[in-house]
DNA sequence: CGCGACGTTGATTTGCCTCAACGATTGTGG
DNA sequence: CCACAATCGTTGAGGCAAATCAACGTCGCG
């Protein structure tokens, strides 16, 4: 069987022939540290699966600040969900930019959808991984509630070290909502207890 | 048809076996203002669909601070759901409150699972749903690294008149991640303009 | 009426931001 | 392979939004 298919849809059976009708819908590109999936205020049709490599998904606010959304490397998707899944369909509000060069591959959502219903595995493996991603969330949102800048950006380090090796360290400052001056001063002070 | 089912799943068209097979998963239960339908630290298996009134759920972080992670009125459906959606099995770690008066339908995860992989309609709306939710999350993060309390404040009250008309100010400000002294004086700010 | 829950106000503190300058590191062309 | 520039990270001084701590109105209800 296609082996991109084993690794997105990991411990899920899939038969050779869902395989291929997977597969004939994927779109694989490359792209290269420094260029971009995608630009605000562009249509958006696509989810993208990230092979290789390491992007962020971010906004840019009204005083041109960054604020970093999600990072994502092997084994995750990423896309503007915002303007894909929101209520009224609109352009892209976010960018996405390559941070280490990535192999992607693309899914427009009509044929991700068609997929769920074609195949009810498919269907499932995704409902699977939207409740994963929505705890992931809520535990998000928690931790801005409530915790202290150190302690969230210890969190992240802690969670997902390989991360933060991949990323600059303002893409990691604009992911926790602080400034790189703070979270320098932060690193600062970690490092000497 | 059964008129819960045709009010949970909306413009979704359900055959009458199909309402009879959800229906027979579906549990009513009602809870007066002040009661919890869950506290911290407890099994959680299930998910409530609300009919009326208003719950809240929140954690209680080491301080002892409430931090409100989501209202629920309405048309909406609520849980644990770091407990519900996790990686790994765990107890719970919100509470839900009742804010006012309600009357609720409980569907336990396993059924709903169940029903979403036996009648695929079910699974498709599940879908959607958790899109939409996915997208709303996104903008809260969003809201919380960009705006200042006081505009939080205001999105939210113009978002969801009703829930801020239900609820007490000091929800409203463990929901924004503010204190209730600095909501009262957003607010006075706000009048005065 | 009286008590508890809720909201407001004031004084002070603090965590993080802003602005500015300066090292350190990375990458690129000669 | 070095030189130099651009990018990235650090440090300092000062400011501000929101937190903290404390006290006091106000409202609703037994």
């Amino acid at each position: 069987m296609n082996t991109i298919i084993k690794e997105i849809f990991q411990d899920t059976v899939i038969t050779e022939d869902e395989s291929d009708l997977i597969y004939s819908k994927l779109k694989q590109s490359s792209l290269n540290k420094g260029e971009f999936l995608l630009k605000a205020n562009e249509e958006v049709d696509d989810l993208f699966y990230v092979h290789t490599g390491c992007l962020r998904s971010y906004i840019i606010d009204l005083e041109g600040k960054e604020h970093t959304l999600q990072f994502a490397v092997k084994g995750w998707w990423i896309s503007d969900y915002i303007a894909l899944y929101g209520r009224k369909k609109i352009k892209s509000v976010s960018h996405i930019e390559c941070l280490k060069d990535a192999i992607l591959y693309r899914v427009s959502k009509p044929d991700f959808d068609k997929l769920c219903r074609d195949i009810p595995k498919v269907g499932h493996f995704h409902i699977r991984k939207m409740e994963l991603a929505f705890a992931s969330f809520q535990n998000r949102i928690l931790e801005n509630l409530t915790l202290s800048a150190k302690q969230r950006y210890i969190n992240f380090v802690t969670a997902y070290p390989t991360i933060a090796n991949d990323v600059k360290n303002y893409h990691i400052a604009s992911y926790l909502g602080v400034t790189t001056e703070s979270l320098s001063r932060i690193r600062k002070e970690i490092s000497s207890t």
